[in-house]
RNA sequence: CGGGGUGUAGCGCAGCUUGGUUAGCGCGUCUGACUGGGGGUCAGAAGGUCGGAGGUUCGAAUCCUCUCACCCCGACCA
C-alpha cells in the first residue's frame, strides 16, 4: 500500500511540469535605468537595477522574485550536498533567550553585534546571530550515549547581526540568510571523528560552490585551538573583494592575508654603521609616507615601531614594541603568537605617553631609555632586522626622526639578550614574500569575497555549556564540535560581483532565477505569443525554468532588460525566425545576436547549457 | 564607534551662498498619435509634508538650534 502510494506520487510528479513558465508581466521585476545614489559596489548596483532587491532599511533588504528564485536554487544545491555529507536539516528559532549566551559569555563577547529585545515580561532575548549555544544546549538535552555520535545538523535561516556598518547591498547586511551546520563527536581522529566530518564538509563546500558556477578559492584561515589547519575560508575570486588572498603558485598553499605564513628570510643585526646617526626636525608630517618623502627616502628604508601592552588585569602592564619595515604592517595575531599566546592589545595612547613612549616617534631605542624602569620586550620582523642597513626611524622625541640608524651601534649588547630583543615573524604577508611551502617561490596576491567558513571548534562550546558524554569505558569526555557556515545571500551578491558586464548581471545557469528568457517581439501578435507559450511549456516539462517577456514594450527595452537581469539563455521570437520555424538563440555571456535554431532543437540545446 | 558626506516627485539631480508669489530639470509613469530588432519621436497630463521638530522673520527648501535617517572611508565578520 505504502509502496503503491509512493509509486503513484512519483509518476504524477514526473508527469507534471517541473520547471516554471512565468510571464514577466505577471511578476515583479522592477528594473531601473539608474541605480540609487547609495549603491556603489557592482553587485549592489546591478541587483537593484535588475530588480532583484530593494532596500527596506540600513542593511535590510527585500528579496524580490528574481533574487528569491536564485536563493532557492543556491539553497537547493546546499541541501543536496549537505544531505550527501550526512547532515540532517532542521530549524532553530531566530529568537533566543539571552541566558543561553551567558554560559559562553557571548552576550559580552558579541557585544553590540547582538540584537537584543525585551519582551512584555521584561525578559531579554536576542535575535540569533548564530546558533552554537542553542544547538549545544539541544544536544546536551537529547544525546545521552556516545553511540548517538557523530551527529551533523544544519539549517538555512535568517541571521541577525547589528553590524556597525552594513554596506555594499547584500554583501554585509544586518539581516541575512545563512546556512549553518554543526557536528558533534567524541574524538578528533578516527572513525566518526571531527577530522573525518570536517573533511567531508570541506568536500561538500567545494561541490556546492563549484555547482553554483562560482570561481572560488579555499584558503587557510586562523588555526583553531586544536592546532593544524583547523579552519578554511571559501572565497569567491574577484578583484573587488575585500579579502586579500596570498598563494604559493607551486604548492597551492593559499591563505588569508592575516593568517598567511611567510617563508624563510635571513635576518641579522650584524653590520657596521655606514653613516652617522642624525636627528632631523620633522614637524607636521602625519604618516610614514610623508616622513619618508621629507627625509628623501622610502618607507621600505624605515623602521616602524608599534607599541602594544599586555592585558593583565591589575598589575602594571608590560610593553611590547613591534618593529617592522615602514612598508609592512604589524599583525597583532602574529605578535601574540610570538609571545606564546600572551594577551596583548594596541597600547592606550595616554597610558603609553605617561609611561614615557613618544607615540608617533617611537624607535627600538625606546628600550634603552625606558627599559630600566619598565618591562619592555622588542620583537623585530626579519625584514627589519637587517644590520648592515642604515635605517630611518623615530627619534623618541616629538617631531623628530633619525637617519643612519644602525642596529649594532644603537642597541649594542641588548641585541644579545633574547629576553629583550627577539627576531620574529610579526607582520602581514604580502605579494612577493617568500612562500612558506616551497623554497625560492614567492607569494602572489589576489582578492576574494568570503562566502563560506568551516571551523574545528573543539570543545569550546561544549565545555562552556557542560556538554560531555561517557565513552565506552564510562569515562566522561567533552564533546568535540565543528561548525560550518555559508553566507547564502552573500553568495548571490558575490556571484554578481564576480560575474557581470557593462550591461548587467551574467548569472551562472545553475543559480539563475530562470535558465531561459523568451523575448517576444510582438506579444499582441497571436502566432508569436502562441509559439512562446508552447515552447515555454515544453521547456518547463523537462525541468527548465522559463521567463516569458510578454510586455508590450519596444524591442530595445526588452533586450536591455534581458541583459540586465542576466538570464543565461535568451530566445527571441520574431516573424523572420518564426517563418523558418526557428527562434533566435543567444547566450547572455556571448556577444552578438545569437543564431537561428529550429524550435524542436531548442530544448536539447538549453539542456546542454545546464550540464 | 572615529572621520567624511547626503536628505527636494518612483529614480537621478538643480535651486540654498545673497530668504520673496505658483519649487524646477532629466528619466520613469499615465493619455493620444506616429512608430516598431538594442532604453524611439511628438503633443498633453498626473505626481512634492523640500527628512522631522522648534526658532528667527511680514515671509524659510534657503538662515539658526535640536533631532532622525541614509551613504562612503577605517577596525570585525557569512
Amino acid at each position: 500500500m505504502n509502496a503503491n502510494t509512493t509509486e503513484t506520487s512519483t509518476t504524477l510528479h514526473s508527469n507534471r511540469a517541473r520547471g516554471a513558465a512565468h510571464l514577466w508581466s505577471k511578476t515583479l521585476i522592477p528594473t531601473t535605468r539608474e541605480a540609487p545614489a547609495e549603491a556603489e559596489s557592482p553587485s549592489h548596483i546591478w541587483l537593484v537595477r535588475a530588480g532583484y532587491i530593494r532596500r527596506v532599511g540600513s542593511g535590510i533588504y527585500n528579496y524580490l522574485p528574481l533574487a528569491w528564485r536564485s536563493l532557492q536554487k543556491i539553497t537547493q544545491i546546499i541541501r543536496e550536498e549537505m544531505n550527501a555529507a550526512g547532515a540532517s536539516e532542521m530549524l532553530m528559532p531566530a529568537l533566543e533567550p539571552i541566558e543561553l549566551f551567558k554560559d559562553t559569555k557571548r552576550d559580552i563577547d558579541y557585544g553590540d553585534l547582538l540584537f537584543k529585545s525585551i519582551d512584555r515580561h521584561g525578559r531579554a532575548a536576542a535575535l540569533a546571530p548564530t546558533h552554537e549555544e542553542v544547538i549545544t544546549n539541544l544536544i546536551h538535552n537529547t544525546i545521552n550515549s556516545y553511540k548517538q555520535l557523530p551527529l551533523s545538523l544544519y539549517q538555512i535561516q535568517t541571521k541577525f547581526r547589528d553590524e556597525f556598518r552594513p554596506r555594499a547591498g547584500l554583501l554585509r547586511c544586518r539581516e541575512f540568510i545563512m546556512k549553518d551546520a554543526y557536528s558533534f563527536h567524541l574524538n578528533i581522529e578516527g572513525d566518526g571523528g571531527l577530522n573525518e566530518v570536517y573533511d567531508a564538509m570541506y568536500q561538500a563546500y567545494c561541490n556546492i560552490f563549484a555547482r553554483c558556477g562560482l570561481d572560488y578559492s579555499v584558503v587557510e584561515a586562523e588555526a583553531g585551538p586544536i592546532g593544524g589547519s583547523a579552519s578554511h575560508e571559501f572565497m569567491v575570486n574577484c578583484d573587488s573583494g575585500e579579502d586579500t588572498i596570498l598563494r604559493c603558485p607551486e604548492s597551492g598553499y593559499a591563505a588569508n592575508v592575516e593568517k598567511c605564513e611567510i617563508g624563510k628570510r635571513s635576518a641579522s643585526f650584524e653590520g657596521e654603521p655606514s653613516q652617522e646617526l642624525e636627528k632631523i626636525h620633522t614637524p607636521n608630517l602625519p604618516g610614514i609616507d610623508m616622513v619618508a618623502e621629507f627625509l628623501k627616502t622610502q618607507p621600505a628604508a624605515m623602521l616602524k615601531t608599534i607599541v602594544f601592552q599586555t592585558t593583565t588585569d591589575d598589575a602594571e602592564p608590560s610593553w611590547v614594541l613591534a618593529v617592522v619595515r615602514g612598508d609592512h604592517e604589524v599583525n597583532e595575531g602574529k605578535v601574540k603568537d610570538a609571545l606564546q599566546g600572551q594577551s596583548i592589545t594596541l597600547a592606550d595612547e595616554k597610558l603609553a605617553k605617561q609611561a614615557g613612549f613618544t607615540i608617533g616617534y617611537v624607535s627600538p631605542c625606546a628600550i634603552k631609555a625606558l627599559g630600566s624602569r619598565l618591562n619592555i620586550r622588542v620583537l623585530v620582523d626579519h625584514d627589519a632586522a637587517q644590520g648592515e642597513r642604515a635605517w630611518a626611524t623615530g627619534a623618541d622625541e616629538k617631531d623628530h626622526h633619525v637617519t643612519g640608524f644602525n642596529w649594532k651601534r644603537e642597541l649594542g649588547n641588548l641585541l644579545n639578550d633574547n629576553a629583550s630583543i627577539t627576531i620574529a615573524e610579526i607582520r602581514n604577508a604580502q605579494a612577493g614574500d617568500p612562500s612558506p611551502r616551497v623554497d625560492g617561490q614567492t607569494l602572489a596576491q589576489s582578492k576574494g569575497i568570503e562566502v563560506g567558513h568551516i571551523f574545528k571548534l573543539g570543545s569550546k562550546y561544549s565545555d562552556a555549556m557542560g556538554l560531555s558524554i561517557a565513552d565506552h569505558t564510562q569515562q566522561r569526555q567533552s564533546v568535540v564540535m565543528g561548525c560550518y557556515g555559508i553566507g547564502v545571500s552573500r553568495t548571490l551578491a558575490a556571484c554578481v560581483e564576480m560575474s557581470h558586464d557593462d550591461f548587467g548581471i551574467i548569472m551562472p545557469p545553475a543559480i539563475a532565477p530562470y535558465l531561459v528568457l523568451i523575448t517576444i517581439m510582438k506579444p499582441d501578435q497571436e502566432n508569436q505569443m502562441d509559439a512562446a507559450l508552447k515552447l515555454a511549456s515544453k521547456l518547463a516539462s523537462i525541468g527548465i525554468d522559463v521567463l516569458i517577456d510578454d510586455r508590450k514594450e519596444r524591442p530595445g527595452v526588452k533586450f536591455k532588460d534581458g541583459d540586465l537581469v542576466g538570464i543565461p539563455i535568451r530566445l527571441t521570437i520574431g516573424d523572420k525566425a518564426l517563418d523558418q520555424n526557428c527562434v533566435e538563440f543567444k547566450k547572455r555571456d556571448e556577444p552578438g545576436k545569437g543564431d537561428l535554431v529550429p524550435i524542436n532543437e531548442v530544448a536539447i540545446r538549453c539542456q546542454s547549457i545546464l550540464t
